[in-house]
DNA sequence: GTAGGGTTAG
């Protein structure tokens, strides 16, 4: 028993979507007061409304409110749209917009308030494939007697085009088009240079990297306020211009907790870890509080720096706080303690507090500890308790699982895991996962089927594809097949300077010295730099970061007469330095240097001086550890008698007693 | 007669 009347039907934008559920109850076919007669906020059933806590009571009540003809009220028909999708819903969102869709659609005479707060639900809701937002707006417009968009209705729809841009930046040029219309019809309606209009235009264009055209309608906006320049600020650190966002945030005469974290993640994304402890540092002078995004960008450079001091502080602090511990800020804790080698603590914490929660991330974090550690069993395990738990695996959860598969050595999983994310989950492998592939066969010895495995590759193969081959290469002694893949990658990219260091050093270690010093004129010749080394130490909350050969430090002098010692002590204990690494040193810039001063051993040479005996040493690089360091701290370790963790742009090295945890494996 | 926008893993 349906009261509609074919004209309605006819006309509401989103009919396709809704018809399954008009079957569900009877809409009515008249209302007991005039839509411009007022109905008093005393009404009973106004009042019962207005207590509602949850959708689910909004939609028990709108029976009564059905019954006693108040349900199409213009303005009961407002607060009951507005309740049904704003309120916390204990089961479905979507079918409370789909419910409220409907009240719309049986109201004879929505008001604005009600087509407004329908546009920002849709434009919230993650579970529409069109945008729905854009068809209302175009509904409303498309007869005069429905009323007239204000400074809201504009603000929402562009919202909506915004968060499709953020969400598929394939329909990118189609989306700013759209919104290009959107933004000359505001101007039409003289909301042109309005606030919360030119606010959601900074964003749009900011999100599709469009800069000058953000700042000109920055500038042109009648007014300027907080969100405005956050909003440039963050499309500056979206395009990757950290200097203008700087610039910006420096400017800003007030800054609240976006500005500061919007900044502070803006450094974490381009690696620039020190920078953001220091803003990080600065914002708490300033006395404006850290919240869950701002610590999760935090916990990200601690997990870098590996400072775990400061890591803790963070965690203790979310204690303290209350900070929301949401699925991405437990990932960040678990990501910080096993990157900074704490793997029972990112342990603790998942089996805590990460594993009840229903979302992919803190799964992610822990099998990401996992493959950095060398625990292809437990990476394992663990995807296969994932599985029976029916979380959902993303493509970051293959990447983990298959390089903690490759450290592993374990061959035939990473195999049946490449098959089951293409075939089961129906992930399209990408160049990382094709890389982790190249690297396990690689290291496996399998240099042909790795070989093979990249000819058949459907995306073309970057540097790093080939350079996982070439570090087989290097394992396995292959030099034939390392000087091919060395020409190869020179062809591809012959920026990648690191990669023909890598090739100069396989040919010296075998003792092809022409061949290692050819490579090395060759890359001066060019002037191309490679990646300077670092390696940094957290001591007690400061961070100590040294470069190769580097005497800038306040104690350089006892930490160069140290290493004097160290060198003695360890030459008696039988350590033979790797010759082979002094011709071409993978991390060295001034070739005068020897290997002592590589920046591990400074900063290793620094944290023995200064910390007590039995301390673990953390040492953090930007680059892969050299063969001679690798062994040097194998004996140090010894020596010592002390924990040293180095961990390299790869993964971890647990040194203890002259032994390293990826056995000399990496 | 009610409302608003910005940030977060490999």
């Amino acid at each position: 028993m349906l009261f509609l009347t074919t004209r309605v039907v006819g006309q509401h934008p989103l009919l396709p979507l809704l018809r399954p559920i008009f079957t569900l109850f009877p809409l009515p076919s008249s209302c007991s007061l005039l839509p411009h007669e007022p109905i008093s906020i005393r009404h009973p059933l106004l009042a019962a409304l207005s207590s509602c806590r949850s959708p689910e009571e909004v939609r028990c009540l709108h029976a009564r409110l059905v019954t006693s003809g108040l349900a199409c009220h213009p303005f009961v028909a407002s607060k009951l749209v507005h309740l049904l999708v704003t309120l916390p819903s204990v089961d479905s969102p979507s079918s409370n917009l789909d419910y409220a869709d409907i009240v719309l659609w049986a109201t004879p005479s929505p008001t604005l308030f009600t087509y407004n707060t329908l546009i920002r639900a849709h434009s919230n809701s993650p579970h529409r494939t069109v945008n729905s937002s854009l068809l209302l707006f175009r509904y409303l417009l498309r007869d005069p007697s429905r009323p007239v968009p204000n400074q809201y209705t504009f603000a929402f729809v562009l919202n909506s085009c915004c968060r499709r841009l953020e969400k598929d930046a394939d329909e990118g040029l189609a989306v700013v088009m759209e919104a290009e219309q959107v933004r000359g019809q505001a101007a039409r309606w003289g909301l042109g240079a309005n606030l919360f209009v030119c606010n959601v235009v900074i964003r749009l264009y900011g999100s599709w990297g469009m800069m000058e055209e953000a700042e000109r309608v920055f500038k042109e906006c009648s007014a300027r306020d907080l969100f405005s320049w956050n909003s440039l600020m963050g499309g500056y650190v979206g395009v990757g211009e950290m200097q203008r966002a700087r610039i910006l945030f420096g400017e800003m005469r007030k800054r609240d907790v976006v500005s500061w974290s919007t900044v502070i993640a803006g450094y974490v994304q381009e690696g620039s870890f020190m920078e953001a402890m220091e803003l990080f540092h600065d914002m708490q002078l300033s006395g404006v509080a850290p919240n869950e995004f701002t610590l999760t960008s935090i916990l990200t450079a601690c997990a870098n720096l590996v400072a775990l001091d400061q890591g803790r502080w963070v965690h203790s602090y979310i204690n303290r706080a209350k900070i929301n511990l949401n699925e991405r800020l437990l990932a960040g804790l678990i990501d910080m303690y096993a990157k900074c080698g704490e793997i029972n603590w990112a342990l603790k914490v998942f089996y805590e507090e990460g594993i009840s929660k229903r979302t992919v991330w803190p799964w992610n974090a822990m099998l990401g500890g996992f493959a950095i550690h060398g625990m292809a069993g437990d990476a394992v395990d663990l995807f296969e308790r994932m599985r029976s738990e029916r979380i959902a695996p993303n493509k970051v959860t293959f990447i983990s699982l298959l390089s903690a598969c490759s450290h592993g050595s374990f061959l035939d999983e990473g195999r049946t895991y490449f098959e089951l994310m293409k075939g089961v989950y129906g992930i399209d492998p990408e160049i990382e996962h094709y890389g982790c592939m190249v690297d396990l066969f690689g290291r496996a010895g399998l240099l042909n089927e790795a070989e093979e495995f990249i000819s058949l590759m459907p995306i073309s193969p970057d540097f790093i594809i080939w350079s996982a081959l070439l570090n087989a290469c290097r394992i396995h002694r292959n030099i034939d097949r390392a000087e091919r893949v060395g020409r190869i990658i020179k062809e591809l990219d012959p920026k990648q300077v690191g990669c023909q260091v890598l090739l100069a050093n396989i040919y010296s270690r075998s003792g092809r010295w022409t061949g290692a010093r050819d490579i090395r004129n060759e890359v001066e010749i060019s002037g191309s730099k490679k990646t300077p080394g670092w390696s940094s130490i957290e001591l007690s909350g400061m961070f100590h970061q040294f470069l190769v050969g580097d005497q800038s430090h306040p104690q350089a002098k006892q930490i160069y007469s140290f290493l004097d010692e160290l060198s003695i002590k360890l030459k008696k204990a039988g350590y033979e330095p790797e010759l082979g690494e002094v011709l071409v040193d993978i991390d060295e810039e001034d070739k005068e240097t020897a290997l002592s001063i590589h920046s591990e051993k400074l900063a290793i040479a620094f944290g023995l001086m200064n910390t007590e005996v039995g301390t673990v040493i953390r040492i953090v690089k930007n680059l892969r550890v050299c063969i001679d360091c690798h062994q040097a701290t194998k004996f140090i370790s010894k020596l010592y008698d002390r924990e040293i963790i180095v961990r390299d742009r790869v993964r971890f090295h647990y040194f203890k007693d002259g032994f390293c945890s990826c056995k000399d494996y990496w």
